[in-house]
RNA sequence: GGGGCUGUAGCUCAAUUGGGAGAGCGCUUGAAUGGCAUUCAAGAGGUAAGGGGUUCGAAUCCCCUCAGCUCCA
């Protein structure tokens, strides 16, 4: 079976068995902030586990992308010379949320190894947890596995948590056994058992069983409906069944080698002597491929960062495996003809992910160069003073300053002859470390997470809350009638709260919509009446809202009257304005969207946008800057689409028949099995449509006006337009038009005619300062001339001190110069006034400075009588002081102080 | 989030360290030349990333902001 059949035969047998085949979720985890990168199978599941989300099916089965590049045995150093370590890899899983448990989950498991991947029993070995009678039976007596095969483990190998709190349960391996033939350990009893890490046994499937809720207390109850999560690497069945002892020996490895190989014009030998760099190569390049391919963009921070380090360790291996320019973009090629039978969104960001790869590689190249420079410099200077080891200081520098890895600086050296202080690298490296980490994520974040799934449940179960939790709809009305269930003080439930108290409140249902897709969050109020028509007995401010937990919503502000009470009724109202000028811009970033599309080409994506009342922010996928050209078309398509008045229609329909309908989905965004799906334009010519969760107004002409504002870039590939609609862009024109006006009214001439007036008017200032600049020098020339009748013979040099009337340092200097030019030898000071401080140049001429004599300081003593400093080169030296009135008095002490010079 | 480095002409980069903002390439104009990357001359082009401070004086020192590079979390 090859690695394609392999994934197909998993799906195909647990959909079988009913399973719902749930597609693999993006690499960028959407509901975990904690998370860098999704990292197993029950990832997207995790709410539905918690209890949180509930799913119309009950067991689901997935192929799903992971990633993994920290953690104590995940060490990106390993990846390469390990034969089985990977950044990036598939989880195979299959999952119950309250259907089969252990009896089933091991059938199944059993049944797929055995019967569709034909695997030998005999080679078949098990784990369970010590304590689990259960799992333990179902092995012997239901699979009927002699027990011998069968072994009893501890905590550390067979009991799982998601956190400190939370579902929690046994777990069950199932194990691979190469035969003795393949033993590391020696041990006479060679087995599972010992878990010594021995090459002779592979953990080929592993069987969590989530049983028990463990408190914060640290007890633990049996949760009321179990669950299934099981996980098995898809590299690892692979070299199984095709009997490889190295994952990089099949399929999945085997195309993108060949194709360095290629590439490297290499024979079988210089492929083997560089092994680990094309493993390296054939991680990596998977790893950087589908992180693109899910949004991912090199960058300096978090998961970007990730990226950045895998791309550039692959593009390292490739110069030590004889690359010389970018080679990756070629290498993702091969990744993308493989994978994307399956993972379709690698075909349509095919163009997208090549250009990235290939401008980070581009970039690091410059910085490699870069680097490499400085090493060549320290090392010539180290050897001009006769040293032979390169500090741990600087290495680390090279290191942390131009990424430059300590392995290169300590090769290069050896090549020139040089040692590398190792030891004084990893104690500067433990400084920086030390320095540089920064509190984490605060453990307070996953208790409040806690704190509020726990308030959830207890609303749950006094039934303020139903099952879903907060009835949540933005999308009717802007105003509803409820009632007050929560109210929390300092993150503490209180039962009443009092004026001027900042408070998170939690009403049965809500019109207020919450952070999402960009859009942000309703503002407005919350207030209870005794009856309409007078005021309010309490009223809420509510500044913010958010979803700390799916299903709570809480509104974040601050009482301004009264006195509040849980169980309060109230009417809930947003900021309607605002909630307008939101839609606006919400439904204006739609067309603006479809628009770029259409002007610039079909590879243009979302990246990222805000929908905010004043403005709105779209980041999209595109190579170059866009033209003033293309943003005027594009400006002008959308506003003829606001013009067309196009109907808005939202439909909620399933995900797939969406997507197949052409609804354009968005990176990272997760999405329920039931979407909505933002359609503008009519039936027969839907001008665009999205899946969105966001609110927009009904006709595109409710938007008014769009003007884009701004066009920039944000990273490599990803370009951003900031824009405003309706109410702010008019504002804006208006501003505009009146700073027009008031600008054609100096000038005196027609708003139309204010480019070619100004630029006629810059020409004319230019050829002015051109000609004040040539009369003034004529003017200097003609003080100067005057001023050379003051030159004064002090023991026969040539002396003059005067004070000028010019307009800046440059001139006195100019002067000095003239100075020099025509008595050849001498000493020159020159005071003027400019700000209203007086200002110095001395000059003198090279055979006088033999003589002792020093323009710096002359021209300082000279200012200390002005109450100012000065100084500069022997030769010429400039100084400033304060008082304007010692001026004269200054300039006059000139021949003295020469006269002394010249006779120390 | 934190540490280090960088930001000077359209591009690549200098400046005896606080004391005249420059070179090469490119561009414009003029002249000469005419066989493989033509030569010569003249010229245009700078809020020194932005802001604040220290100083008689800041591209240079200090602080803040922004951007890029890089390492760590």
């Amino acid at each position: 079976m090859n690695s394609a059949q392999i994934r197909q035969a998993f799906l195909d047998y647990f959909r079988q068995n009913g399973h719902v085949i749930v597609p693999s979720a993006s690499l960028v985890p959407s509901n975990d902030p904690t998370l860098l990168f999704t990292n197993a199978g029950m990832v997207q599941f995790k709410d539905v586990f918690l209890g949180l989300e509930k799913r119309d099916y009950q067991r689901a089965a997935t192929v799903q992308k992971c990633m993994r590049v920290s953690g104590k045995h995940n060490d990106l150093e390993n990846v390469g010379p390990s034969p089985r370590h990977h950044t990036f890899f598939e989880m195979l899983g299959n999952f119950s949320f309250g259907d089969y448990f252990k009896k089933g989950a091991i059938r199944y498991a059993y049944e797929c190894l055995t019967q569709v991947y034909g695997l030998d029993p005999d080679r078949l070995y098990y784990t369970v947890h010590q304590d689990d009678n259960e799992a333990y039976g179902y092995w012997i007596h239901d699979i009927g596995v002699d027990p011998a095969r069968v072994h009893r483990m501890g905590d550390k190998t067979n009991f799982w948590m998601m956190g400190d709190t939370g579902p929690c349960g046994p777990t069950s391996e199932v194990h691979y056994d190469w035969g003795a033939e393949y033993c590391t350990c020696g041990q006479p009893n060679c087995s599972v058992a010992l878990d010594n890490g021995c090459e002779r046994w592979l953990e080929i499937w592993n069987l969590v069983f989530m049983q028990f809720n463990q408190r914060a207390d640290g007890t633990r109850v049996p949760l009321p409906r179990t669950g299934v999560d099981t996980g098995m690497g898809l590299e690892r069945i692979v070299a199984v069944i095709q009997g490889k002892r190295s994952n990089y020996d099949t399929d999945l490895f085997t195309p993108i080698m060949d194709r360095v190989q290629q590439m490297l014009g290499h024979n079988a030998a210089q492929r083997e002597q560089h092994v680990v760099a094309y493993r390296v190569i054939a991680d990596h390049s998977r790893a950087v491929t589908f992180m693109i391919g899910d949004g991912v963009i090199p960058g300096n921070e978090g998961r970007r960062y990730v990226l950045r380090l895998i791309l550039r360790r692959a593009a390292r291996y490739g110069r030590i495996a004889g690359f010389t320019e970018p080679f990756l973009a070629e290498v993702a090629r091969v990744v993308i003809d493989q994978m994307s039978p399956h993972y379709t969104e690698l075909r349509t960001r095919a163009d997208f992910i090549l250009s990235v790869i290939t401008q980070e590689e581009e970039r690091f190249y410059q910085t490699y160069e870069f680097g490499l420079n400085m090493l060549n410099e320290l090392m010539e200077r180290l050897k001009k003073e006769g040293r032979t080891t390169i500090s741990g200081a600087d290495a680390f520098k090279l290191h942390a300053t131009y990424g430059f890895p300590f392995e290169l600086t300590r090769d290069i050296a050896a090549e020139n002859g040089l040692l590398v202080d190792e030891a004084g690298y990893r104690e500067a490296m433990a400084e920086h470390e030390k320095v540089s980490s920064s509190e984490r994520f605060k453990l307070g974040d996953l208790d409040n997470l806690a704190f509020y799934a726990d308030l959830l449940e207890r609303l749950k179960a006094e039934r303020k809350l139903g099952p879903q939790g907060v009835h949540y709809n933005p999308y009717e009305a802007a105003e509803i009638e409820t009632k007050v269930v929560a109210i929390l003080r300092d993150k503490m439930p209180v039962r009443e709260a009092r004026a001027g108290d900042q408070l998170e409140v939690v009403l049965a249902d809500t019109v207020f919509y919450v952070e999402s897709g960009g859009q942000v969050s309703d503002t407005g109020s919350i207030a209870h009446y005794h009856d309409p028509n007078s005021p309010p007995v309490w009223e809420f401010q509510v500044n913010d809202v958010r979803q700390p937990v799916t299903g709570l919503i809480v509104h974040i502000g601050q009482l301004k009257s009264g006195t509040m009470r849980v169980d309060d009724t109230v009417w809930a109202s947003v900021d309607l304005d605002r909630r307008w000028d939101i839609m606006r811009n919400h439904t204006a970033t739609h067309l603006l969207h479809s628009e770029l599309r259409y002007v610039l080409g079909e590879h243009v994506q979302q990246a990222g946008s805000l929908v905010a009342p004043d403005h709105l922010r779209f980041d999209f996928t595109h190579p170059t800057m866009l033209t003033q050209e293309e943003l005027r078309t594009v400006e002008s398509l959308v506003n003829e689409a606001i013009l067309a008045n196009y109907a808005v229609r939202i439909e909620q329909k399933d995900y797939r028949r969406a997507v197949s309908e052409g609804a354009i989905a968005l990176f990272g965004e997760k999405y329920g099995d039931v979407v909505r799906v933002v359609k503008i334009g009519e039936d027969d010519e839907t001008f665009s449509q999205e899946l969105c969760g966001g609110t927009h107004v009904e006709y595109t002409g409710d938007i008014g006006l769009f003007y884009i504002v701004s066009e920039s870039g944000v990273a490599a590939g990803i370009r951003r337009i900031e824009a405003v609609t309706g109410r702010y862009a008019y504002q804006l024109v208006q501003k505009r038009m009146m700073a027009l006006d008031a600008a054609a009214a100096f000038l005196g001439c027609a708003p139309e005619e204010i480019d070619r007036k100004v630029l006629g008017l810059l020409d004319q200032l230019q050829s002015k300062d051109k000609m004040i600049a040539q009369l003034r020098r004529e003017l200097a020339r003609r003080d100067f001339e005057h001023i050379l009748g003051e030159v004064k013979r002090i023991d026969s040099v040539n002396v003059l001190s005067a004070k000028v009337d010019v307009g800046d340092i440059t001139t006195l200097r100019e002067m000095s110069d003239w100075f020099r030019e025509r008595l050849g030898s001498g000493v020159i000071v020159l005071g003027t006034v400019l700000n209203g401080k007086p200002n110095f140049v001395a000059a003198v001429t090279p055979d006088l400075v033999q003589r002792g004599v020093h323009a710096g300081n002359l021209v300082r003593a000279v200012a200390q009588r002005v109450g100012g400093s000065g100084g500069g080169k022997p030769t010429l030296a400039q100084a400033g002081g304060h008082d304007v009135t010692r001026m004269d008095e200054a300039l006059e002490v000139v021949p003295d102080l020469v006269r002394q010079a010249l006779h120390d």
